[in-house]
Parts: structure tokens; C-alpha cells; sequence
DNA sequence: AAGGATACCTGAATGC
DNA sequence: TGCATTCAGGTATCCT
């Protein structure tokens, strides 16, 4: 489900509450979605967690590292205790995965982490940390909002394609970590034509479109992403810029701006939301 | 090479 | 109520 918001919100997570742990025991409940020897990681320390795109990694002291996508419906879900009974207390039909964790503080609670995914489309991968980069997922990953896209290199990325700009803002080889929610979001703001053609957008357009990406991405960070039908953070609690969604799912709603009626059409076979005033088709 | 359709799964919402 | 259909935040793979 998760998207770059989702997703750092969960690493910020892993890395305040499961570093500096070691991971006494593993449970693989869908043996489809692991890949990797199990064995490897026990025993090891979690020593960081980072994020590429969509993607997880959390390091572990052997020089193994743990890779994570939790696709459409995954999420992580830790428990620290001691309320807890036993280790299945909070797994349930969806668990996938079990991490048992314990901490350096030999007088502390063991503790769990749970990965739970309704559809089965996440996986994690145990792969040494130098070869991480080298996962198809990793190394096909384009450049990162917030931290290596600027606007020339945006300008290049539009003009080298001949999809519509929402596609283009979706496919995580050319831009990586923006989905669906964000990409309708960044248009809105931008007022931009879902079906433009990304090389007919202009210089003005670029900048506002790419300013429009960081703007979304970065407020959603700061309230703990959004959550539509499934995403919670680590401790099962909901984020909170569904509330602030300007065109996302509200199809038949008045627009914020113009009180137009949002319409829905499918781009590349997924749901996509605007204001046909705002944002005009030809501009 | 790039882009579209389809597959992978399950559950919720909608339609009749 | 029951049953069928459609849709869902993602990505890999096959096809043109």
C-alpha cells in the first residue's frame, strides 16, 4: 500500500525502536514471500534501517541486510511488551512473517516484529548488505524526490518519454517512491492535466509540478503518511493526510479551489482524480 | 527501448 | 440475503 511517506514513516520507526537489537528467532508463516536463508540473520544486531523508493533495508552487524517491499498491503507491526502473552498474541490471519527481537538490556522484554500482508504481494529478501543495491527492484530504482531529483534533471526526465506526466510521476525507474495518492495530489496542486504529455509540460509547469511533489511528500511525512483501507504505522496507528486529500477519491466532490465537480478516469489502468477546471488539458 | 496489458492475492464495496 | 462483479495505495513479466 505504502508510498514514500508510508514507507519513511515505517523506517523512522524500525530505526527509533528495533536498532541496536538482535534478532533471536524468525517465523516464516508464507514461505512465497521470503527469499533468502532465514538462518543468516539469527543471532545478527539490527544496526540501521534505510529507504529506497518504496523499498526497506534494515542492515543487520553480520553484514547481511534484511530487504523489505510491502507492496500494496503490507505494514510492520512491533511489540515491544510486556502486555503481551506469547509471541502469537498479536499475529493474525495475515501474518506473514515474525521477527523475535532482544534487546542488549538483558532485563527488558523480549519483543516481536510482525509482518502482516492481507494480499501476499510483499516480500522480504535476506541478501548481503554490498550486493543490497544490486536486488532488480534497487537497481532499476530512478532518482529520489527530496534528496537527488532537481529540477534539471526533472526537465530531462519529462523530455525523454512519450507517456502521460501522471505515468510518468508513477513509474519508479524514471522517479522513484511517488504512487498513486501523491502523484493525483501533485497534479492537483500543480495544476496540471493528468493526461499531459510529460514532454509538452514547460519550464514554469516543471517547476511548479516538481515544488508540488516535494510540498505533498514532505507534509504527508510530517503527519505520518495517509492511510486509506490498510497502511498503520508500527504500533497499528493510522496516518493523517487522507484528511488533507485535495482530489484523491473524492470524485463527485466539489474542488477546494474552483467547486467544479472532481472527475475519476483510469490512466493506465488506475484510478485517477481531478479538477477538469483547474486543470486544464490544454494550457 | 518504451509502454500497455496482465498476473500475483485477498477483501471490501457495489450492483442486481 | 445471496451472488457476481469491480476495484484497491505496487511491481514483474510478457507482449507489441
Amino acid at each position: 500500500m505504502p508510498e514514500l511517506p508510508e514507507v519513511e514513516t515505517i523506517r523512522r520507526g524500525l530505526e527509533k525502536y528495533v536498532v541496536g537489537q538482535q534478532i533471536a528467532d524468525i517465523n516464516i508463516l508464507s514461505s512465497k514471500q521470503f527469499f533468502g536463508d532465514p538462518k543468516i540473520v539469527i543471532g545478527a544486531e539490527i544496526i540501521g534501517v534505510r529507504r529506497f523508493g518504496k523499498g526497506l533495508i534494515i542492515d543487520l552487524s553480520n553484514d547481511f541486510s534484511i530487504a523489505i517491499h510491502v507492496k500494496m498491503t503490507g505494514n510492520l507491526f512491533y511489540d515491544a511488551g510486556p502486555v503481551r502473552r506469547s509471541p502469537d498474541a498479536h499475529a493474525n490471519k495475515h501474518t506473514r512473517v515474525i521477527f523475535k527481537l532482544k534487546s542488549k538490556n538483558s532485563k527488558s522484554w523480549d519483543s516481536y516484529l510482525y509482518y502482516n500482508d492481507i494480499r501476499k504481494f510483499g516480500w522480504i529478501r535476506v541478501v548481503e548488505t554490498k550486493k543490497v543495491m544490486d536486488l532488480p527492484f534497487f537497481k532499476s530504482l530512478g532518482p529520489e524526490p527530496l534528496r537527488d531529483l532537481d529540477l534539471p534533471l526533472f526537465r530531462d526526465i519529462l523530455s525523454s518519454t512519450t507517456a502521460p506526466i501522471k505515468s510518468v510521476l508513477m513509474d519508479q525507474h524514471k522517479i522513484s517512491g511517488i504512487g498513486n495518492i501523491y502523484a493525483n495530489e501533485a497534479l492537483f496542486l500543480a495544476k496540471i492535466y493528468p493526461l499531459r504529455l510529460a514532454s509538452s509540460l514547460h519550464q514554469g509547469e516543471a517547476r511548479r509540478l516538481l515544488g508540488a511533489i516535494e510540498e505533498v511528500l514532505r507534509k504527508s511525512i510530517t503527519i505520518g503518511g495517509a492511510s486509506m483501507a490498510n497502511y498503520v504505522n508500527l504500533f497499528g496507528k493510522k496516518g493523517a493526510y487522507q484528511e488533507n486529500f485535495l482530489v484523491y477519491k473524492r470524485e463527485g466532490e466539489k474542488c477546494s479551489f474552483c467547486k467544479n465537480l472532481i472527475e475519476k478516469i483510469k490512466i493506465g489502468g488506475r484510478g485517477t482524480f481531478y479538477c477538469p477546471k483547474c486543470q486544464r488539458e490544454v494550457s
